[in-house]
DNA sequence: TGCATCTGACAACAATTAATGTCAATATTG
DNA sequence: CAATATTGACATTAATTGTTGTCAGATGCA
């Protein structure tokens, strides 16, 4: 028997290649990829975004597609969270720093949104219209992505719903139609390529959330 | 040189077959293939509702394909048409037959809706997640035919709205809030295998509608 | 310096699919 | 019956794409 020659680091490590290590240069091209497929699915769909593409795109070969994704519906998945991630850091930081009541809270975090999609409007494509209907996998990622922003909603708005029991009162439903109508008008306005004021935009959004909770705090239980 | 020679009805359009004229066959078979291709996106996807695969399902070769649809973007559009047709007449004819005060009447067009969603899921399917980011094309339609239930709703509401001018109100802007309000618990209801009943639906959006109305009503012009 | 590892460019393969064409069988009409 | 229109089954073509493989050159390490 032959013995197994060993390097200083053993072999399924790798070795350093112009002066970073294995991990670091799979990160670098993780994020390389990451931003070709952003780039891409952004702004011409992920249809469009074919392995051969988003690797032109981030001036790397399609090994390293495989490496980073293992495949397309993980493509989309990790450009998806990778920007749920980035718009949830935004609107935290904004609510955070407004006085704490809940009609200042949803107009920061409007503002705030409205901002975002409007500063680049490939995050929107990604986050309302390419992730709809690939496939199994990837609804379920829409789906809890969503699920965190309606549950924040529920836990923001607790204290603000009336104690007695409401005839059928749904949280989650409640803030799940105010996610839906935010989506819903961010949608129009990108695809109508930003036709109103974000302040118009937040003052009518407005409406509908004050309208629903007063409403809620007003009604009699049954 | 010779004569044209010519059969009772011009060339151009065709002979009877089966006993029937070209224009009621082509016309069948386009009935056929329009199921067809409606069974397939509304179940498999628009993905996978492939050429072969909606002809094998008409019963039917790819060349009536062609001349029904000409490419599979219309045969998505034609889908998507026939749906939103059905789904308007359905609403349109249970506002119809209820008093007309705006809360029956959005009552009535809610129940109506969701009805018609749970009876057959596979309009949800075209309806909210097929035709969502497929092409411009489909975006127009699909842009088109929300603009139509937010101009209704637009229209519905009017008398409702308080005749001095609120600060900023849009009254589109909210119409399409409240469209998407719909569209995504319709979405979530559908993908959560229909988890809540029609009622306890209608009832939670029914708190969205009438305190946005009543809200409005009571803000005092700035 | 010599050898193993890593990288990048690209070839190769298999699978899928839209779109068009071929052709024999069937139905209609004069 | 005979000529022609219509139909349906299937072949063909061309293009695209995911995925794996090859190989020469660059780099790091002992």
């Amino acid at each position: 028997m032959s013995t197994i020659r060993k390097t200083k680091n053993s072999t399924s490590e790798g070795r350093t290649y112009k002066g970073e290590s294995q991990k670091a240069r799979a990160q670098e091209r993780k994020a390389k990829l990451l931003n070709a497929a952003f780039e891409v699915i952004g702004t011409e769909g992920f249809k469009a975004a074919t392995v051969r593409k988003v690797c032109t795109q981030a001036g790397l070969t399609e090994r390293y597609y495989y490496e980073a994704f293992g495949n397309s519906t993980g493509m989309l998945k990790q450009v998806y969270e990778a920007q749920t991630t980035r718009l949830a850091r935004t609107m935290f930081s904004a609510v955070s720093s407004v006085p704490q009541s809940p009609a200042q809270m949803a107009e920061a975090a409007l503002t705030a949104l409205f901002g975002a999609i409007k500063k680049d409007p490939r995050m929107a494509r990604v986050l309302y219209i390419e992730v709809i209907g690939v496939n199994e996998e990837i609804d379920q990622a829409y789906q809890k992505a969503l699920q965190k922003f309606e549950d924040l909603l529920v836990g923001l708005s607790r204290p603000i719903y009336p104690k007695e029991n409401v005839t059928d009162l749904d949280e989650k439903l409640i803030a799940s139609a105010l996610v839906g109508a935010v989506t819903q008008v961010s949608r129009n306005w990108v695809l109508a390529d930003f036709d109103r004021s974000i302040t118009l935009l937040v003052n009518n959004m407005m409406n509908l959330v004050v309208g629903v909770i007063t409403h809620l705090q007003n009604r009699q239980p049954v």
